[in-house]
DNA sequence: ACGCTGTGGCTACACGTGTAGTCACAAGGA
DNA sequence: TCCTTGTGACTACACGTGTAGCCACAGCGT
């Protein structure tokens, strides 16, 4: 399932919060977006109708809740774009992103105790769960 | 710029070598892909539109070349694709691509120093190098 | 000289997406 | 009870994108 730019900012706003009506949703994107409120109307539509929302109906209102996870879908955008624009060089996207970025000292090391341990409990632990 | 992701697999093919003239980018795509011909035109064309390539006319002929690098058009996807999918925040990115990717000891050890070399050099290396 | 073939130019067309209007219905206030 | 207001349903519409057809022209083989 393909979400597009648009549909992921309504997404963001279920996932922070679920469930929620399509006022609620509504309300928390006129903070950050200009957007006519026919206009999420439509994008909270198309989300049910391609499987990431599903809704009930209370009091003759919609009530939205995700059918599908933030991580699965970070994950899927993540996959895509590995493959399509480093060509599935996991190194390669690291790197680009590390040698690109601005860290401080602490997140340095952060990242590289999360390579720490990758590196001791390694080996096995692909991409399924 | 945005390059769409058919066209960015013409531009893999110009970017691997120049210049090309339309008839070596087919063909070195035919080997991966099932376009028709004309498609690959009118990606070429779409591609001179939007200003990712320039031609040069020979013997009646297009002979294509890139007018934007690979590495800004990394650099600009790997842009939205940070902000749009981890809202920015570059450390939740390396760190989910580090948790879920597979790397052998010695890739650990290569990013681990790369890391290194940021934490030395690092401070005001910002994006616009 | 003539037709086949490859070339770019122009055109087409369906589908996704961003954006939003119209409609009918239901609930709630006057 | 009647009108306003909010709701989802249906409709619209332009633009990007994937995919490709038709056309005229130029070069090459015969």
């Amino acid at each position: 399932m393909k979400i597009s730019d648009a549909e992921w900012d309504v997404m963001l706003v279920i996932w922070r919060a679920e469930p929620r009506t399509a006022a609620e949703v509504i309300e928390e994107l006129a903070e950050s977006h200009d957007w006519n409120h026919r206009t999420i109307r439509t994008l909270l539509t198309r989300l049910v109708e391609k499987g990431a929302l599903t809704y009930s109906v209370d009091a003759a209102k919609y009530i939205y809740r995700s059918k599908v996870t933030q991580s699965e879908c970070i994950r899927h955008r993540s996959d895509s774009f590995l493959t399509k624009v480093f060509g599935g060089d996991l190194r390669a996207l690291v790197s680009h992103f590390v040698e690109d970025g601005q860290f401080s000292k602490s997140e340095i090391d952060e990242l590289k105790q999360m390579l720490e341990a990758k590196g001791k409990s390694s080996k096995s632990r692909g991409k399924k769960s």
